[in-house]
DNA sequence: GATGAATGAGGCTTCATTCAT
DNA sequence: GATGAATGAAGCCTCATTCAT
């Protein structure tokens, strides 16, 4: 018999992380995967039921780490300003760790949530309650301002996280990864004395 | 191809902004577009080279639009606070007034980057150009705070509009465009003191 | 506008049961199909949903045909061995007329017969439903002999007409048609006394 | 590929056999065989140089059996009446021992008439050769009619038998198996007085 | 100009066969 | 011998683009 040899999953997801980002999933084949990953093409269907399903394991991935990383910030007790803190080093870490797989996010998260039945949701939803559930604990011990409506602020904060992410991934010299940080810190701080 | 400053044409885009939105541009067809559009599918031909060319035109108007709108805006004397006002009432008027540009742009803004050649890209720098011009116009004049990056701020803040605009777009009901006109506008204003 | 030029779908169809009676249906491509039919690949799909379909629509034909023949045959008043006579010229008409339709007939009536919701069944049945009419009005009648079981007596004489087709169109000189029919025909008749 | 005689190579046979009439030849694969049999899907290529060899070898193995049935049946000395109904014998023992092997010979026996090199033609020429010896011998003696041409005969009635076969397989309450056996015999018999 | 029938290149996927263990 | 993971050739089908009318 003949042993997994290595961890062709582990190499096949990478693989497609790098060419779905270089290409965007509809241009990038799975041919080119297989290529990328050392992998004859057949291969990737021992791992895969098709091409969307490599799609939904690299999101979930993604979501699911997120998602439990800012659970366990949240469960700790802590100020919080140190909680966004945190939250911030979650994110670029995640991203800064893997510049395609940031590429990859931004480019095609929007019609990935098109699809309900993607089992990333399940941690995506997560995620968003979780940074909502900051927001309001933040408000209620007074520890950042309250003069924005919470979806409001929900959905800009993490637009604006995605945004500095999308750029640094393009240009990481342009700006400093500390930069971005007090930035997002500075938009969450009481500023009024 | 002939060029014919006409209604077709017009016709033809407004299809492809609803047809790209609902389906993506990948899954979307050339033959789809021309059924919205009324046109039969080789009249596509007639105005524009190729699909790919819908979609620089789409993303020309769109920019081109904001560019001068912002021009104009800068142009005008008056206060900093008021010029971001107007803005933002640039950027919601444009989206809400076409919920198909909206999801359209969200979606496919990322990969059209990509296209260094498209001749939205004159627009798209110019309009960023004139935002960075925007920011230290009041920071110099001390209008607004000065505490976080110039960089750092554009980009934050345009990725969190384009998050405003994207949710706005899929749930209207959820949030009210005032809370979002006024959290934008809280951000910038200087709290200290 | 370009107009359909001749009668490409029946183009396809001959070209089809040519293909499909030489190579059997698993074995043939769409491809070869189109090269036979002196057609675009994408062409065939402009007329037919898939490739099951055209099979589905080749044996609807022939099937059809063969129903309504027989129904005819059993609408005019005249002796049943009479009836079966023109029966039998309606099989070997039909057959021998398209060599390539016996052969694949004989191959993948089988298969097809699985497919319940194949919109052949409709005629495949009425046909059926005929030749059993046709055998209860001969034994009513006295015209033919009634020692065996009415089914058994339907299938073994399809079954045996099948055989000859099959072997006549695999070889047309080793038996007279004239041969054939009488044969038929023999073991209708009353023979006792 | 080495030949062992013994348990393995009757398992994926009798596996094969199942499988090929489930699904027809070429819906089968070859891994579904090996699960059915309990076997690795390598092994069957110690037992078997490929696919198609298998159905060879189960073709082989059915008229194998059915010549030398045959040939036997008519060494022995008696009426032609009983060679036949001793041959119907045979031929609803075999076939209605193995209800998949009568589904995969009505399936698929046609295309592999046209494999001219396959063993089994061999054996089903002489089967059909001693089909012919009987109907010679039968019409010397007198003892059937001899009204009908041999090779019309040969094949009517083979092809009688083979459609009463499929339709007991597949239906097997529908008609009596003595029904049958008299209907086959009632037809060979002098009625003529 | 306008049309939509026609085309064929290209990609996802299956599966017979091989081969390392 | 036995296994089942790995492979890649091949086929169905889609769809951007062309072109005859």
């Amino acid at each position: 018999m003949r042993k997994k040899e290595g961890n062709k999953e582990r190499d096949i997801l990478n693989a497609a992380i790098k060419i779905f980002a270089k290409n965007g999933y509809h241009e990038a084949t799975v041919a080119k995967i297989a290529e990328q990953a050392k992998v004859g093409t057949g291969s990737i269907y021992l791992y895969f039921d098709n091409k969307r399903h490599i799609m939904h394991k690299i999101f979930e991935n993604l979501w699911k780490k997120l998602a439990e990383g800012l659970t366990e910030i949240n469960a700790v007790e802590s100020s919080t300003i140190d909680k966004i803190s945190r939250l911030t080093d979650l994110l670029f870490d995640v991203f800064a760790s893997n510049h395609y797989l940031s590429v990859l996010y931004v480019k095609e998260q929007e019609s990935m949530l098109e699809e309900k039945k993607a089992p990333f949701h399940v941690f995506y939803n997560k995620f968003y309650q979780e940074v909502e559930n900051l927001i309001i604990h933040g408000k209620d011990r007074k520890e950042i301002f309250s003069d924005v409506d919470n979806q409001v602020l929900k959905y800009f904060i993490i637009g604006g996280i995605r945004s500095l992410i999308l750029e640094h991934s393009k240009a990481p010299k342009a700006m400093k990864v500390e930069d971005m940080k007090n930035g997002v810190l500075f938009f969450f701080k009481k500023h009024d004395k």
